[in-house]
DNA sequence: CGCGTTTGACCCGCGC
DNA sequence: GCGCGGGTCAAACGCG
């Protein structure tokens, strides 16, 4: 298991845009499952939903303890109120084939993750009762995928797996970055906004 | 009618 | 070469 790096983090940002926000469901404790080696995929993020927690107050929590600690002084001091994709350095290019996996503990099957998704296949999983479920992204010329399966152990949790970086924006969100003062945490925020897609690529 | 889901068939890689 | 398992395709169907 590998430490992510910001490449990685703007992925699960650029791929759960809404998480804890649009879908009507807020993550808490958000963090890499360190522990977790079965997983054979290089990221492995653990996310906690708090079904209590209000949709307008979303946070994850753990947007620093993924960074790396070589690359730590690239944490800007204090990013408050701005876009995140500002606060963080240049990041580096994934390459097409980067995937991203999370656990989320919910009811929800196929989570609001802000995208459009077309489901396109359903196969049993060997070792598992539960099928898994085969998703792309609807929007024209993005080839980003993801797998949606029940957690064999405990079927509470949904382990869903990123395929791919959109090559656009996803409708209507947009990130804030703020650094609680006491524990020094950076909280990342999702707030939806008015107006049409942007098709424009990131960063 | 357009879009999304369902589901069996098909393809492909891998291990034996 | 064969069987198995995972991933994808595509026709049929449902729904708004």
């Amino acid at each position: 298991m590998e430490l992510l790096d910001y490449g990685v983090v703007a992925a699960a940002m650029t791929n759960f845009p809404s998480l804890g926000s649009g879908g009507g469901y807020s993550a808490q404790n958000f963090q890499m499952d360190y522990e977790d080696s079965s997983f054979d995929l290089s990221d492995y993020f653990l996310a906690d939903v708090d079904p209590a927690a209000t949709p307008a107050q979303p946070e994850l929590a753990a947007a620093v303890p993924m960074v790396p600690s070589s690359e730590q002084n690239l944490v800007p001091p204090a990013v408050t109120g701005n876009n995140i994709r500002d606060a963080l350095p240049p990041l580096p290019r994934m390459e097409e084939g980067s995937r991203i996996a999370f656990r989320t503990q919910t009811d929800e099957e196929n989570l609001d993750d802000g995208f459009k998704w077309r489901k396109y296949g359903k196969k049993s999983v060997k070792n598992s009762p539960n099928p898994r479920n085969y998703y792309r992204c609807s929007t024209e010329g993005c080839l980003v995928k993801k797998r949606v399966e029940r957690d064999n152990e405990d079927p509470s949790y949904v382990i869903t797996t990123y395929e791919g970086i959109h090559n656009h924006s996803s409708p209507g969100v947009v990130y804030y970055a703020t650094q609680d003062s006491v524990s020094g945490r950076f909280h990342l925020s999702g707030s939806q906004v008015q107006g049409p897609c942007s098709t424009s690529n990131r960063f």
